[in-house]
DNA sequence: GTCTATAACCTGATAGAC
DNA sequence: GTCTATCAGGTTATAGAC
């Protein structure tokens, strides 16, 4: 089906410059995706974001799912991969997951859009267009570090599988939530650089304290 | 408006129970709303689980938005009015935090609705519909929790609004985003009793760890 | 490539009978 | 109280002109 795609082509960007639309048309359904969600999205919203007519939408995607299926894959699998790519295992243990969570949450500030979709394709779609294989890399490494650092000794007992999905869940619950606890921080913007960077601090924090030995307990160095 | 309401009466539940029939709507309505959110839920598919027709909707309730907004409050208020009535402030910090905790996530598995309508609520209608003063209660009880225990020394030194958004949102994560996530348990249904209570302790035991000193560290207890 | 116009369908909400 | 019928407006997707 990529045969009636047009043929790219290096011209500069004009009022027709398909490479540049079809952009447009994507960077819009993520923003209103991430908003709405794949049923109550409008494509004339996207559109008029876009600055082009709702045809242009059909040009270049088969249609409403299609294009929702491909902000999907855009927004999840590069971010992810980069992470999974890395080589973390070699690490120790604490040093691992300071990494992964660190690399985690910089994703997550650079694009807020994807804790919202993530959420909102669980919930409304029941995961059906989602990117599983990168998925499951991410919580598999995840798991790998913390099963590591449990037998190493330098985290506490803990279910990896719990606790992976519990750190997943405070690096994005922040900014997907973040219009429920606005009121928390009056006059200031959630979602600014400094309050992110805050954010991306305390997360951290609460992450390695939480998996940290009880230093009461006796035993836990061989 | 409400003059237009039907009378109540205490005749049992027969067909043309009025308290019954608007009780199924609401239920059917939390429903629908905690999966698709207002904006993408249909009149007819909350009319459709009730077993009456649409007309009845509007019998009972102004509107779809009127409808959705009740079911907010009904589903909010009252579990978390429950957790505010408690004088968790009298307690010492960790058995405060501790009650807070337990309290919040007993809440969450009793109604999983919750936590998907309170990310669709935030994400899709920027929390207009949001049963503010419940919220700010509850972050409010958690914020003093963590403070006192700051102040005390038996909690590291954190920012505790921060904290207090990264304990509801290790609450809440993991049922709100399962549908993600449920490959990571094979055969097991993630929302049955037992995996509830797996996680309500993991999570429990992550939110204790996460917040007590680094006794690595010098002189925190006075 | 991009537009206007429109077909075909869906959905919120109401009127009126029983 | 509950139903059937229906209207008005919205929404996806396409046809055809430029």
């Amino acid at each position: 089906m990529p045969s009636s795609q047009p043929a790219k082509s290096k011209r500069s960007s004009s009022v027709h410059d398909a490479e540049a639309t079809k952009a447009r048309i994507l960077d819009a359904a993520e923003k209103e995706f991430a908003i709405a969600g794949l049923a109550a999205t409008r494509t004339e919203t996207i559109a008029a974001q876009t600055g082009v007519t709702k045809t242009m939408i059909y040009y270049y995607y088969q249609n409403k799912e299609a294009l929702y299926q491909e902000v999907l894959n855009r927004a999840f699998i590069k971010p992810l991969d980069e992470i999974v790519q890395l080589d973390l295992e070699q690490l120790p243990p604490q040093a691992a997951l300071e990494s992964f969570t660190q690399l985690f949450l910089e994703q997550t500030a650079k694009n807020p859009n994807i804790p919202s979709i993530l959420f909102l394709e669980a919930i409304q779609n029941r995961g059906k267009y989602y990117p599983k294989e990168s998925i499951e890399q991410i919580y598999g490494k995840l798991i790998a570090i913390l099963e590591q650092g449990i037998a190493e000794g330098v985290f506490r007992p803990l279910d990896p599988r719990h606790m992976a999905v519990n750190i997943i869940g405070t690096c994005v619950f922040y900014v997907a939530a973040y219009e429920n606890v606005k009121h928390l921080w009056p006059g200031k913007r959630m979602l600014s650089k400094g309050m992110l960077h805050e954010h991306s601090q305390e997360a951290l924090n609460f992450v390695l304290a939480g998996v940290r030995p009880d230093s009461t307990e006796a035993g836990n160095l061989p």
